[in-house]
DNA sequence: GTCTATAGGGGGATAGAC
DNA sequence: GTCTATCCCCCTATAGAC
């Protein structure tokens, strides 16, 4: 829609016609949602190029017009899943006072986990591709990097407010529960009701202990 | 080698020939280690059978012959690295009186990631699989309950000598152990020294947590 | 801009010779 | 028991019509 029949010329560059970036916008997010879906479903290299154009709704060489490769694909969704995950760490470190966040976290995770089931698959995905795919690894470092340092933030204000004790940096904190939130991603068990209530219970014991000096 | 050639017959079953039991033997593990290293290499679904075959220096159809197809080759692969993981978590928790062994737990993982990085692409590998693939699933969630048991009872015979506090449950700080370990292993920048400085010190930091009552 | 059709290359698995 | 040769399907990516 909205073809421009008088302009034939083969190059139009550099004069900013619209050229309905909108529309262009949303069909790539359309195509990034079905490939989030597919690559969860399936793995990134299980997935075909096809299933995603499918589950898109348009053709393969349209697809091509947007993303000049799978691995390109790939990578622009990767940036956006480990976006997400430094957002929803930041979002659950601001639930309440301090010690007491610690279990908002754990928590939290657990919860997105039964919300957003294909958000942690891929996050495995994500984990197992950085193993082989330099562009993949660097984003995962750097997003890692990130979530830790915004939650040694968090801690150090924590701990000028009395909430947190001081007999560990603010560092070895933010890892700590960096490694928690990290393992109750990727357990196997954190989908059955005992599994759930075990990490609960882990994160009530952290919080205890670091609950400011004895 | 020790071809029997006076015995042309089809079938030769039941009557429990020789058959060179261990020659098979033999070659069935130089394909699994084939198959390691190259699923390692590049996950499970972009490692082709020719791959393996190339690796264990035998042909594609051979290979067919020890394993009756590349689902039942992954499978394989996947309870033999489950084994290996829980006879490494039992090993770790001997080391040394309980608190301390904590230490030893976190330490020993980050060792063996510089050791056996294989092993440690494979388990991510195994995560991600395991959500798609349902014998993978079972596999890692019966491993895991094993793991999880096996810490418990550590903890809890430590509980007993007076070496690690009762304020919590066996179960509780097992499950602790086994998030720490599992963030340890899947941490991105575990293999940077900044990494691993910091898992020490959540290390230690948990050791002193768990001591017996303060 | 979007499509259909197809190129060009591997993939898993097996038949049949030796 | 092991191999070579091959079947048949699906993959990524592109050419060219509309």
């Amino acid at each position: 829609m909205n073809r421009s029949r008088n302009l034939k010329t083969t190059r139009v560059r550099s004069r900013g016609r619209p050229v309905d970036e909108d529309a262009r916008l949303v069909r790539r997010n359309r195509i990034l949602a079905a490939a989030r879906a597919s690559f969860a479903a399936e793995g990134f290299h299980a997935t075909s190029t096809a299933t995603i154009a499918r589950a898109a709704k348009l053709s393969v060489a349209n697809l091509y017009q947007y993303f000049p490769s799978k691995d390109d694909l790939v990578l622009a969704l990767v940036q956006q899943d480990l976006q997400a995950d430094i957002a929803l760490v930041v979002e659950l470190g601001r639930q309440g006072p301090f010690p007491r966040a610690v279990e908002s976290v754990l928590h939290g995770v657990l919860e997105e986990r039964g919300k957003d089931e294909d958000g942690f698959r891929l996050r495995l995905e994500i984990l197992a591709e950085a193993t082989r795919n330099v562009a993949v690894r660097r984003a995962l470092a750097s997003a890692e990097a990130q979530v830790i340092q915004l939650l040694a933030d968090q801690v150090g204000e924590a701990q000028s407010r009395g909430e947190v004790g001081r007999e560990e940096s603010p560092e070895t904190i933010a890892r700590l529960l960096y490694l928690l939130a990290d393992g109750a991603a990727s357990t196997a068990d954190a989908t059955t009701s005992d599994g759930r209530r075990s990490i609960e219970a882990v994160a009530r014991l952290i919080a205890r202990v670091l609950g400011p000096g004895k």
